[in-house]
RNA sequence: GGGCCGUUAGCUCAGUCGGUAGAGCACCGCACUUUUAAUGCGAUGGUCGUGCGUUCGAAUCGCACACGGCCCA
């Protein structure tokens, strides 16, 4: 961009760069705080205006100046740092010659600035820090968004994250509260021995899920990669190869549309546990998913979307058909676990059935269009069709029906576990029914995955596997309506 | 992929029936030593998302496209 072309007020800040520059060092490296705004508050925010008095204490601040009040010869500016705000009381007699006219009153909102001083409360009774020594660190040359309405704009709060940090506390907390979530379950994990691992991301087979992979390509091994759509097949070869107890939290990729649930990369834990059956992964969430929302929200009551959902009271468990039952009451049990009866009443609710599906797809069709967004209290619903859980166990009893369990909340699954197959035989054969499926025109069917096979022909002793959608974790403890919410960057369209 | 809504000053938004482009904040100037959406006075700032069309005349009407949002698949 030229000179020409940027903006007034863009240019006047440029100049004051430049007469920066002129006068030293523009940039300059050498402040260091000694206490954050938040600290000064935690600190003395209960101390009266004498006792401030009577100690005297100076502090170093530094921060991002987000308002500023000129009165003549005093102004009163706000810092805002990691941890909060603090305000500065600044006075031309107080500061060094020439220092509040020629520099401080030159400087603009969205400066970032060092000050030292010491505390005082004014007389409308905010703590704030009397300036004594004050100094421009980094000159902002572009203008922040203005200061009572914020920044609104959805596509530059996305685009340009950073400003709508810089601009909305909500936004700062969200983030905070995923962090705070992911440590939590590390934690959670961590202590009951489970081993934190990475596993690839690129991957020859793209295994673990149905969903179509991201496509890219290694020079040197000269061969096609795909981004991974799941670590699932990885993390069983490290129980194969003896760590029992496994997790990761990591982003997979698919390669499918976006919506206010969907990016194209998100982030998954997943964790295998050996000598354990689905059932004791219920009740581990249950606990995890319990704790989580105590620790991070103070509370079991959690506010979504103008909904509560309640954390505190056991989880509900249904099956697939008891809940396809009890939210469509003319449907009969009879007209579910037959392949004809079934087809029809899915016809007759008007979900589109394709001629190859058999009964456990039909099923689990009618499941998600007349379930699914209606599970609003946390639910487990299990017994899925064998059908569509290509990795799972088969039920001794039943055996079209896997071990497996789904989580529901607010209408939104959030986990996905099961006792694994290990049964490489099986395993094959369920491989070899995807390929014919893909083969077929399912461009979401899994590969064949040999590699995985002999692992288990090595003996995977039985274990149970789970993933955790982080992403609509996080969106349901902050009460986030879209994923981009919270992702920091989340994908867009490129600007024309 | 389909439907609906949005796009106007740095930011938040008005803009009537098609007739010279508006406000608040920010910015600039002046005044002001306890303010906090500081205040008072004055000034500056526009590719009305892009393109094509209708019209004497388009921010406004039509079509296409781009980007975003919501809903649906």
């Amino acid at each position: 961009m030229s000179d020409q072309d940027e903006q007034e007020q863009i240019r006047q800040r440029r100049s004051k760069l430049d007469a920066a520059r002129d006068n030293g060092q523009a940039f300059p490296t050498d402040f260091r705080r000694n206490v954050v705004a938040g600290e000064v508050r935690a600190r003395y925010e209960d101390k009266d205006h004498d006792t401030l008095e009577a100690h005297a204490v100076r502090v170093k601040v530094a921060g991002r100046m987000m308002t500023r009040r000129v009165m003549g010869k005093a102004s009163f500016c706000h810092l805002q740092d990691m941890s909060g705000k603090i305000q500065l009381y600044v006075t031309r007699d107080n500061l060094p010659q020439d220092c509040y006219n020629q520099e401080f009153k030159k400087w603009d909102i969205g400066d970032i600035i060092g000050a030292e001083g010491v505390l005082f409360r004014t007389q409308t009774g905010e703590l704030s820090v009397k300036v004594d020594a004050i100094r421009l660190l980094t000159k902002a040359l572009r203008p922040l968004p203005e200061k009572f309405h914020g920044l609104a704009d959805q596509e530059i709060r996305y685009r340009q994250r950073y400003l709508d940090l810089i601009m909305n506390e909500t936004t700062r907390e969200t983030f905070r509260m995923r962090s705070k979530i992911v440590n939590y379950i590390r934690q959670f994990l961590t202590a009951r021995d489970f081993l934190e691992v990475e596993t690839p991301m690129m991957q020859a087979i793209p295994g673990g899920a149905t969903a179509r992979p991201f496509e890219t390509y290694h020079n040197a091994l000269d061969m096609g990669l795909y981004l991974r759509i799941a670590p699932e097949l990885y993390l069983k070869r490290l129980v194969v190869g003896g760590f029992e107890k496994v997790f990761e939290i990591n982003r997979n990729f698919r390669n499918e549309g976006l919506s206010s649930r969907h990016n194209p990369e998100f982030t998954m834990l997943e964790f295998y546990q050996a000598y354990a059956e689905y059932t004791d992964l219920m009740d581990l969430t249950e606990n995890m998913l319990r704790g989580l929302a105590n620790e991070v929200t103070g509370g079991t009551e959690i506010p979504y979307q103008g909904e509560r959902y309640d954390f505190a009271r056991p989880f509900r468990r249904m099956t697939v058909l008891e809940s396809i039952l009890h939210f469509n009451p003319n449907l009969r049990l009879s007209d579910l676990v037959s392949e004809e009866p079934a087809r029809r009443a899915a016809r007759d609710l008007g979900i589109s059935i394709l001629e190859s599906f058999g009964l456990g797809k039909i099923q689990i069709e009618i499941f998600e269009k007349t379930v699914e967004n209606r599970l609003l209290e946390p639910t487990f619903i299990t017994e899925y069709p064998v059908e569509v859980s290509p990795l799972a166990r088969r039920n001794d009893r039943t055996p079209e029906v896997a071990d497996r369990f789904e989580f529901f909340v607010g209408g939104r699954e959030i986990a996905n576990g099961f006792t694994e197959l290990n049964d490489p035989e099986d395993q094959a054969e369920r491989f070899r029914k995807q390929v014919a499926d893909k083969e077929a025109g399912d461009q979401e069917a899994m590969h064949y995955d040999e590699d995985y096979i002999i692992a288990l022909e090595h003996g995977m002793p039985p274990t149970a596997g789970e993933g955790i959608g982080i992403d609509r974790l996080v969106m349901l403890f902050t009460d986030s309506p879209s994923i981009r919410d919270v992702l920091l960057f989340p994908q867009l369209r490129s600007r024309p």
